[in-house]
Parts: C-alpha cells; structure tokens; sequence
RNA sequence: GAGGGCGUAGCGAAGCUGGUUAUCGCGACGGCCUGUCACGCCGUAGAUCGCGGGUUCGAGUCCCGUCGCUCUCGCCA
C-alpha cells in the first residue's frame, strides 16, 4: 500500500477555465478524441463532467511522447499538467473548457482499451442487441450520459418535492404472495416449503393499501414492479413506478397534488412551465374526440360520430354496419403543403387503420364549393353540405371513414389513423401536453371467460350514483379512476379505493371471486379493513416512460442503464439462464421442457 | 400465438431487371506530419454476404425453410 497506485485527480473535464491559468493539476478520464501531429499531440480527455484538450508538446520528453503515441481510444489515463491559456485563434468555442489546455508532464496509463466493437456516441445507429450487449461501453456515450442524469435528477427533484409535503418514502416486500388478477406474475419458489412459491409485485398497490389502515397517511416510494408480458418500445418486464398513496383523500386533492409535483418538478429539471391545471377528459369523450384513452393532445385532429349521415347516404356497407348497432366515425385531414393524398398515402392510412381490426378505410375528397370527389363521395350525393360542414373541411382536405360493428375497434382503428396524420402531415406540436381521464368505466366484460372484471383494478371505488346497481348493471359504473397522459402515453395511473370489506367483496363477486376464493387470495387485506381503515387513495406514475418523453425517446430502454431486449433477454449477463441440478434440487423443481414443435 | 422490417469486414452502409477479383465511410494495424479539435496524408490487413436447401452455365441478388434482432397486433388490472 506505500507506492501510489495512480496519480488522482485534483479537478474533472469540465471544470477548468481561463481562470486556473498556470494551475498544476491531475485529471483522470478516458481517452475520447486522439490527434497525433507527430511532435504535437492533442488528447480530448473525457470524464462524466467534460471533455478537456491535453497538448503532448514537442518539449516534451522521450518518455512522455513514448507514453502518448501509445494511447488508443478508451483507454483510461491519468495526466498531470499544468492549465494554459490557449492562443486566442485556436479557442473552441464549442467546448466548455474551450479556452484552455493542459500542458501534459506526465501521463499514466492506468488501463488499456480493447478495440470498440462499435464506435461510442455513435449510439443510436447501431443495432440494439450490440449496444446491449457492451453496455458499459454505450453508458460512456454522451446521450446515455445525459439522460441517466436526468433520471436522477427527476426522481431526485420528486423525493424532495414529496418529503417537502409530509410524505414517508417507506419500501415494501419484493417477495409477495401470489396474487390472481392483472398480468402474468413473476415468481420466485420457496426452498424452505416445497410446491410453495413468492411472487415479485406487479405494483405495491395490497401494501400502500394497508400502509394506510397502518396510519401513515402520506406514503410514497420509488417502486420496481415486474409483469410477465411480451415487451414493447415503452414497456418492459421490470420497470420502476413512482407509487404514492393517501388517506383522507378525495379524487381531485390526488389530480392537484400530481400538478404540483410536475409543476415543479419539470420547471427544476427541465426549466418548463407547465400549466398550473392539466387538461381533464372523460373516458368517454376521450373514445369519442381521439378514438383512445391516451390521446396525443400535442395535435387537433378530432374525430367525429357518423352514424346519421351514414344512415342518410346511399352506402350499403355503412348502412348495414349502423343498422345493425355499430359505428362510422370519421375525421378530416387538413390539405398540407408538400403532401398529397395519392392512393399510395391512402393505402398506408388504411394499413395503419386495419392493424386494429379496421376492415378499410374509405375516403372522400373535398374540392371547391363543397364539390366531393373519389372514394366513396358517389353515396354522399345531396349530403355534400351536411357533411363538410359537420367536420369543418375545406378544399383540398381529405375526409376518412372508418365503420365497425364494434365501438372499440372503430375508435382505435381510425384512432391510428389519426397518429399517422399527425406524425405524415407534421401537425405535432413540441412541448409536453398532459391530460387526466377520468370516469372510466369499472367494469369491462371479459368474453372469453363470460364475465365481468375490473377494468383496472378490483380495488378502485365505484362512483356513489352507481352503488345500488352495481350489480345489475356492471357495464355501465363508473369508477374514481384517473389515468394521466402526456403526448399520447398513458403515464400514470390511480383511483380512490374500496376501504369497505362489504363493498370490496360485492366487486369480488362481480368480478367471479366466490367469497372463499377471495378470502383465500387477499383476505390479509378484507381483515385490514375491518380495524379502521381511512378513506383513501393515490396514483402511480411511470417513471421510465415519463423520463423517457422528457429524453424525447421512443424506447425506454434509452433511459434505463440495464434494460432487457424484447424477447426479455439480457445480452450482457445473458439472463435468463439455466440453474444447475443442485439449485433445482434445493428449490424441489422439476423442469418439464416444451416437446419440439413437429 | 400472429404480421411487417432488417441481417453484406469490428461498426455503419452501397451492391439496379442474376454476370469478371463484392464497393464506400468509420475503426484496427504500420508510416509521415508543430496548432489540431470528426486533424490531414500514404500504406496494410480484415467478408464462409446470418445458417441450410433449391432454381440456374452462373446467386449477396430469385425461391423454400430456419435462426437472430427489431417494430406492431394479441397480451400488458
């Protein structure tokens, strides 16, 4: 331990300026940029702060030009120099330590770097997998860098936020019980009780419940919750959700709170000025303008009922779809410099249209005075008024139909239509539109299973109007559920909850929970609730998707430091893996691997 | 479970309706270079064109199968 292992550092890449002129200091940092002149050498060093010029001068010694003809990229050295002013025609002004050099006298090499397998900050054009797969080399790129630092930042910036209001951050069991409802639950077997098994938690949602009868009115906690799901571009099998809860609450203290935080959070991270109050949709007026419960406020684009016109015109396949109690809704893409409404961009609006069950797309197009024509405009014959009036269209727009037995399908099928447009005719807006919905529905019926479930979850109060006809008409209850979107992804979640054991087992039954199995499943919470439990309630934002709109990404992976690919692998570590027999002995497993397909 | 896209040197790409020795940039390696900052210049090495089969005188290119990655539907209270 008496020699020195490596000269440390005295200052970063990203402190020094004109004033520390002819200060002696140690940087320690990667080599990021190389420029041999043969008797001049220039090394932009980098670390996490910076990226500072050291001058291998032609003074300098054998040694030391020896020891600097040997660095390669990446390699991680120690310099020792002194700060110097640089001539003034040579300052960078691209560089934050752009006026200034370091004038190397000594430099150690303290490891050496391999050859990349791909080049740094070159990030985002090579492949995923391979990026993955060294990902300690991809966290050095600036990007990686910079958006893990916002990261921070954000749940940084909501920790003192929260702690500034009386919240507790108070942590929950990551080995749980096993609990029916909601995704797929990842579990864990027990060695100590054979057949037994955990699960990891889809949310904290049974515990921050009972946090509150436990009395801490105020709780939050940076919660990492696992669903057993095929991944996509902005979800994973693990991701990490702001979790909070309150008691003595109603619906709207929890939508202010939530203003407030991101109020204040984004002007601290990002400088941005949200309003002060977001925007508040209702489920249904959602479905109806936008054709989902995530709308992209960041662009107009309605979409508008069509039943009666249809039923006025001429065409069959409208005519049978609402006669026998579907739906034709349509919108109006507005005439756009630089686009035109070819077939070929119509065949790409429809494809778009069919992925959610669309069976076409018809159009119309809107000419002088009203005049239509293509498509199916024949069938519209007299109705010309009627109907450009009704969508506001004007010459040159192009109207678009979508028709479907199924409500659903036909909100989210022209729904998607309605994203094309806006990205193809470059109507989205830069900024951050959030919305809540609310009143959704409580129940959804599940056809597969011939029954009623909860549309979120079992937990959330039904509205009081609906408390005597819970049963008899599920379908149409609403809940206390709010949803929060920003810039068309759902990035949070919540309602007030059920604090009743007679009402949370009528939802039960409701959703084909006997009261045996109920009691089985979550009768640790039905006795919490039978020693005071207060009115309560929260919400659970999405940590990894917010950070990531704030990125302006698409994948969450670009703001987590070690994400899965979408098959669930990780190409690093290679997980998941096979154990040996000794750690199946232990954990009494018996593999039963799939038969080979034939 | 289903559909679309991609797979050519370490990385990123080009390679047209099949036709000599498969190009280009970055990187690597060697050399030259006193003011660069994506330094420049000269040179060298590096590719079973994902894998298997087929059609053809001839396949990176066409066909079939398969694997991997990726986007999406289903799924995700």
């Amino acid at each position: 331990m008496a020699e020195e292992l490596f000269s440390q550092r005295t200052t970063t890449c990203g402190a020094l300026n004109k004033d520390d002129n002819n200060k002696k200091v140690v940087l320690n940092g990667w080599v990021h940029r190389d420029r041999n002149h043969g008797s001049l050498h220039f090394i932009n060093l980098r670390d996490r702060y910076g990226i500072t010029q050291v001058v291998v001068d032609d003074d300098a010694s054998p040694e030391l030009q020896g020891t600097a003809n040997e660095l390669r990229m990446e390699f991680c050295i120690a310099v020792t120099g002194i700060v110097r002013l640089r001539p003034d025609s040579m300052v960078n002004a691209d560089m934050a330590t752009g006026e200034i050099e370091v004038k190397a006298e000594k430099i150690e090499i303290l490891s050496r770097c391999a050859p990349l397998p791909f080049q740094l900050d070159d990030g985002l054009e090579t492949r995923e997998d391979l990026r993955l797969k060294y990902r300690y080399l991809d966290l050095r790129s600036q990007g990686m860098q910079k958006r893990l630092k916002l990261r921070h930042d954000f749940i940084f910036s909501i920790r003192k936020y929260l702690s500034g209001k009386d919240f507790y951050e108070i942590e929950t069991p990551t080995l749980i019980k096993s609990t029916p409802e909601g995704a797929r639950d990842f579990v864990v077997p027990s060695r100590l009780y054979p057949g037994k098994f955990y699960a990891l938690p889809q949310s904290p949602q049974l515990f921050k419940q009972i946090l509150m009868v436990g009395g801490f009115d105020k709780y939050f906690q940076i919660a990492r919750c696992y669903r057993d799901e095929d991944a996509r571009g902005d979800r994973q099998l693990e991701f990490t959700q702001l979790d909070l809860e309150m008691s003595f609450v109603k619906r709207d203290d929890v939508l202010s709170l939530m203003e407030d935080m991101f109020g204040h959070v984004f002007k601290e991270v990002m400088d941005v000025d949200l309003p002060v109050r977001f925007r508040r949709l209702t489920y249904a007026d959602s479905m109806n303008t936008y054709g989902c419960d995530k709308p992209d406020l960041r662009f107009d684009l309605p979409l508008s009922d069509m039943n009666e016109l249809a039923q006025k015109s001429s065409f069959k396949t409208f005519k049978d779809i609402v006669s026998a109690g579907g739906y034709v809704k349509a919108l109006c893409a507005p005439k756009t410099e630089g686009v035109e409404f070819s077939r070929k961009f119509i065949t790409e609006l429809e494809d778009a249209a069919k992925i959610y069950g669309a069976k076409g797309l018809a159009w119309i197009k809107v000419g002088a005075e009203n005049a239509l024509s293509g498509g199916v405009s024949k069938f519209f014959a007299g109705l010309e008024e009627e109907l450009v009036s009704k969508l506001e269209a004007n010459e040159g727009d192009l109207i678009l139909f979508v028709a479907h037995e199924n409500w659903k399908r036909c909100c989210a099928s022209l729904s998607a239509v309605r994203s094309k447009l806006g990205k193809d005719l470059k109507l989205i807006r830069k900024g951050f539109e959030f919305c809540w919905i609310i009143d959704f529905p409580l129940f959804e019926y599940n056809e597969t299973g011939g029954h009623w479930e909860a549309a979120h979850h079992m937990f959330s109060m039904p509205q009081s109007q609906y408390l005597d006809t819970l049963e008899s008409d599920p379908g149409s209850v609403k809940g206390d559920l709010y949803d929060l979107v920003l810039n068309g992804y759902e990035v949070a979640s919540g309602s007030i909850r059920i604090h009743d054991v007679e009402l949370q087992k009528r939802i039960f039954r409701i959703c084909n929970f006997d009261d045996e199995t109920a009691e089985d499943r979550f009768g640790f919470l039905l006795n919490a609730f039978r020693y005071g439990p207060p009115p309560h309630g929260g919400i659970a934002p999405g940590i990894d998707r917010m950070v990531m709109i704030m990125c302006e990404e698409t994948s969450i992976h670009e703001v987590i430091a070690f994400p899965k690919n979408t098959a669930g692998i990780s190409p690093m570590d290679d997980s998941p893996s096979f154990l040996d027999q000794e750690q199946l002995d232990d954990l009494h497993l018996t593999i039963n691997y799939p038969k080979p397909k034939e």
